[in-house]
DNA sequence: CGACGTATACTCGTAAACGAGTATTCGTGA
DNA sequence: TCACGAATACTCGTTTACGAGTATACGTCG
């Protein structure tokens, strides 16, 4: 039950949260968004800011409140969030809390393809990506540890729950690469096989094939 | 070090995943992940689908063989699979293998903006999460066990990979409701008093600033 | 004091994503 | 048998995303 939003870009989120602190322009935004630390998560890109902060501004998201200048620079609009842009803001959390996404992952895709290479490179290529993702646990929770010096709980929830999910991904790759490794994967020697003659064994065939169009 | 593709989009790599079976037209394309339950993780959208093979075909990844006719029907250009093509699809499915993924997380940016809204309404989201997340993980286990009658272990990774991922989602809302709804979540109370107020307290504004907005 | 690098503040054009619409044909039940 | 709905096979126009480019001002090092 996603909502269709009239600007539905988590940029445009993350715009909405910082205006609504106080009015600014729009480079201030992505200046206060980058000393957040925000554009580790979501990459500010400088074409979708402007466009997204248009949009915002043409459906009555935000308004604009005047344009200053300081000393010789190019002018500057100032925007304010509106009434209609608190209650999006609000709403929009509502959503992202309570609705599970089903978001297209990468890794997902990646498996769904990857019955087209050898189960050997498979085995390395998997061994690399837990290297991967225990380097990066290591310096998330690292910089977990230094935020929770000053920062209260509430505002590094974020980074515990981006954690708990690589460690979660972690192990089930851990888990997966000691059967492939341990050759208690099951048909392997067929997996192996299919890469010389490029054919897959007749029942997945037939199966993927389109068994289940299941209606 | 995700590497800049010529044709970027998860849809351009499941055409390439298809067509490397054999050769076939655009809207077969569709139906074959259609039939594979492909539109299930990734939507496929009418526009997309002809765009991203357009540009596949644009740059060489894959050439068009032809145009076959069934009856009246209109015309369909039969596309296939070129050298180049099965290069990027094996080289895309190594990257997609070994990196670790830093997508933007919507849920992330839930929490991250989730301050301001008051503590009770969150914790009445995060459980409407928890259920969805239930139904969720209760559903895909009944279909895997379904397929895993049928299909190789190979071919429903991608679903188990799916399943861990969910289940350690919810066991991380469980253990963050309990903090909630227990009461010993740190500094609740400040949490819903900056709600009649609208400020944050100091220490937060302070650090949240950044002090880095050089004004 | 002036040249140079960096921060500020955008604009613009390209390219991708998308959804609604169009047109034909096949199968099926009344 | 023929009307009607579902499936086939796209096209086209609108939005949105993005990145490279532009232009000015401020600080600073020699």
């Amino acid at each position: 039950m996603v909502k269709r939003r009239k600007v539905g870009s988590l940029l445009a989120l993350a715009v909405l949260s910082v205006v609504a602190q106080r009015p600014m322009h729009a480079y201030e935004m992505a200046s206060v968004l980058r000393s957040r630390g925000k554009d580790q998560d979501m990459a500010i890109k400088w074409g979708s800011l402007y466009t997204v902060v248009h949009n915002l501004a043409r459906h009555g998201l935000l308004r604009e409140a005047g344009s200053d200048r300081q000393g010789g620079r190019p002018e500057r609009t100032v925007y304010e969030i509106t009434e209609e842009g608190r209650a999006e803001l609000a709403d929009w959390t509502r959503e992202l809390l309570s609705d599970p996404e089903e978001a297209p992952r990468r890794f997902e895709a990646g498996l769904s393809v990857m019955a087209g290479l050898p189960p050997e490179e498979v085995t390395a290529l998997l061994r690399r990506r837990l290297d991967a993702l225990q380097d990066l646990i290591a310096a998330q929770r690292e910089a977990l540890e230094r935020d929770t010096g000053g920062l209260p709980r509430l505002f590094v929830l974020e980074s515990e729950y981006g954690l708990a999910m690589r460690e979660a991904e972690a192990a089930w790759t851990r888990a997966l690469l000691d059967e492939l490794a341990g050759g208690t994967f099951p048909r392997l020697e067929e997996w192996r096989a299919f890469h010389g003659t490029g054919r897959l064994p007749a029942d997945v065939a037939e199966l993927a094939e389109g068994g289940r169009v299941t209606d």
